[in-house]
DNA sequence: CTGCAATTACTATACGGTTCAGTTCAGTTT
DNA sequence: AAACTGAACTGAACCGTATAGTAATTGCAG
């Protein structure tokens, strides 16, 4: 009897659909390289399917075209980069005590150029594109909303009750992106560097202090 | 009497230099409305042409390359654009209470996506080309450090005395232009609308509070 | 002061050489 | 037979240069 169908009947996916997807993989390693790297005008296609390590007509059997291909690698891309910051492992690892996780979290963040180097290329690229594909800018800030200021307001909420809570995550979160723009994305560190220790102690004593605050 | 001379004298240029000078003013013009739109990699010289009103050997006849003109452009643009926001003129406006004037800044910058609807267009050009182009994210920052951070610096050690003073900025700057990143540039509008008034205000009350906050 | 050649900056057009997106196709692997 | 390869190919765009010609300005002779 011949492979019964190449739909999705119970056993797993046939070998030979096991090898296409292999493929299609690889054809997206490759546009992650080189989008990264040079933007996406920038880009050909000729280089992705030579950093994919596959023929041109490969990537096109994959892929209608080049936004195609530019939008599954984007959509790919958001959830993932930002679940190692935020996602649920992450969160399990943060001390219980809610300035102790804000301090943390503040860490973790400044560090994501090293923890997390293609970090800072996503983000220059979603803000680059931001025009040209808006829907990668909205969702990539869906999902940080979903992952960073929901924790983070959570946690505001356990310091400061429920007053503000959203807009002080807002603010600390603002904070640190801000910085690691500065710094890393625009080559900050070589015009004025900043004490990062201390940027992130201050935030979290004067954004994590107690509501009633004396004016 | 004729026009003394053609060389620099007492009198003001040439007849034919001004007119050459103008055009090379339209040639910055045109390449800025097309560099700004689609960026470094998808702006075509001849487009330039075209928006400047004039023929490609004019472009070529007063910039070397594609390089060139992109740096005189955005040469040219990183003071302009930061000196409407941050500028002694600016500067003079500001109340005397220094707590309002941090409000009066933070109302500004927030509402520089209606008073300079370029300067969103020239961040996002700023941080796409800071790999391709980080002189012009340096020259940027190291403006936006004279006109931006030193002056609110000033203003917090009215406030809080020396200590954290230039913390204290960047970080009160750091929120802002954070808030027009996400707001303004990703269209985070259209995905989760943020109360500007209430940012600047919690910003203004938790940044410039007294050093002595009780923990 | 007038008339005329030389010079300057520009325009329009087109070209060479390169690159790019996307297609096609004969052959190879599995 | 399905998926992939390698390579050639099309049509178009791009950068930068070159050419031929125009309009205005300048220097100079009469």
């Amino acid at each position: 009897m011949p492979p019964a169908d190449a739909g999705a009947d119970a056993a797993g996916p046939s070998p030979r659909e096991r090898r296409s997807q292999h493929k299609r993989q690889a054809v997206l390693d490759g546009a992650r390289c080189e989008f990264l790297q040079h933007g996406y005008a920038a880009t050909s296609m000729d280089r992705v399917a030579a950093a994919a390590g596959v023929s041109k007509a490969t990537v096109y059997g994959h892929f209608a075209d080049k936004q195609a291909l530019f939008r599954a690698l984007t959509e790919a891309m958001v959830g993932e980069r930002l679940s190692e910051l935020f996602g649920a492992s992450a969160q399990q690892a943060l001390p219980a005590e809610p300035a102790a996780a804000l301090r943390e979290l503040a860490g973790r963040c400044l560090e994501c150029r090293h923890s997390q180097p293609q970090f800072l290329d996503f983000l220059r690229l979603v803000i680059a594109e931001s025009e040209r594909f808006p829907e990668l800018a909205k969702t990539f800030l869906a999902q940080l909303e979903r992952t960073g200021v929901g924790r983070v307001t959570a946690l505001f909420e356990a310091i400061t009750g429920a007053a503000e809570a959203e807009l002080r995550a807002r603010l600390f979160m603002g904070a640190l992106v801000h910085l690691i723009l500065m710094q890393d994305l625009l080559h900050g560190r070589e015009v004025a560097p900043v004490d990062r220790e201390a940027y992130a102690e201050l935030l979290v004593r004067l954004v994590g202090a107690p509501p009633g605050a004396p004016g």
